[in-house]
DNA sequence: ACGATATCGTTCTAAAAAGGAACTGTCAAA
DNA sequence: TTTGACAGTTCCTTTTTAGAACGATATCGT
């Protein structure tokens, strides 16, 4: 398994590594869902170098995470949109952030509090199963291989 | 914002990152809910450098994700096995994974498929809110500081 | 006209991390 | 005695990242 090749895995974690797992990158993708759009605000705000920073959003460009639009002409300059797939990483940067409300945190409490607009309460989120409905544990799960199996299922995902 | 005093961050998501953020710690992971625990499983299976996969595990050791679990004595081997911290990253590592099987398929169709144990049904991994169990959308939630907030509040969590 | 500021990058060099292969130590089995 | 399993460590090369400066293009203030 080699990193530059991590898309082309039958694994679709491996598959999703290659576009998020990066250094920088899941920073970068926070910044995103708080509704940062431009270059120098991504770089102020986070302190990552320029470089990583124009490599960082190209990646997300051609995995089709983010958008890159243009908002003004001479000189054009482009601002940097989630698209429908990028929104939908939106559970992975919740249950990340949620893993560290609850193992991370020190004793001055969570820096953030998620308030869900539809019911008005600060929430946590919750994994269920899409087909009972009940609260996912690891030990509850048990996996098989799928049509795009590799010969021996070697991967989670 | 340094990568390496990332734990340190009044944000939740900077120091989950700080411990699953770096490149092959996702995959480590993997293997570890795969229940691989011995060094030259995770060796060959992921076919990382040994090096670097004595940092990992390391490291995961010491943010209380993995212990090390002596096995047998002369010579003394070691298990690496998910304490319930470890197990709490389930939902991440779901999310990953359903990312993946949505967005980054090829016509194969998915590598793997997950069966709830409990109702017997393969399943997708769903995430709601903790008060009223609607599914979460991004454009649903509204961010505002908590008890351990930065005087701006410049952080998703 | 002139300099300051804004924006989105690129270029350059040094430092850090990762890749790759071989090696160590201990024991069991053939 | 030799081979192999296991859990790393050591050494060296290659790649990535850090850090700072520079370029291009345009607007704004004076």
């Amino acid at each position: 398994m080699k990193w530059d090749t991590l898309e082309e895995e039958q694994c679709s974690l491996a598959r999703t590594v290659a576009v998020i797992g990066d250094r920088w990158s899941l920073l970068v993708l926070r910044e995103c869902f708080l509704r940062i759009r431009r270059f120098e605000e991504f770089q102020s705000r986070l302190g990552i170098t320029r470089h990583l920073l124009a490599d960082r959003l190209k990646k997300f460009v051609k995995f089709g995470v983010l958008r890159r639009v243009k908002y003004q002409d001479r000189p054009a300059r482009y601002e940097y949109i989630l698209t429908q797939r990028g929104l939908d990483l939106y559970p992975i940067v919740m249950s990340i952030v949620h893993w560290g409300d609850t193992h991370m945190v020190d004793e001055r409490g969570r820096p953030l509090l998620h308030q869900h607009k539809k019911c008005g309460k600060d929430f946590d989120p919750v994994m269920i199963c899409s087909e009972c409905g009940e609260p996912l544990l690891a030990r509850e799960v048990h996996t098989h291989a799928g049509p795009g199996a590799p010969k021996p299922a070697a991967a989670i995902g």
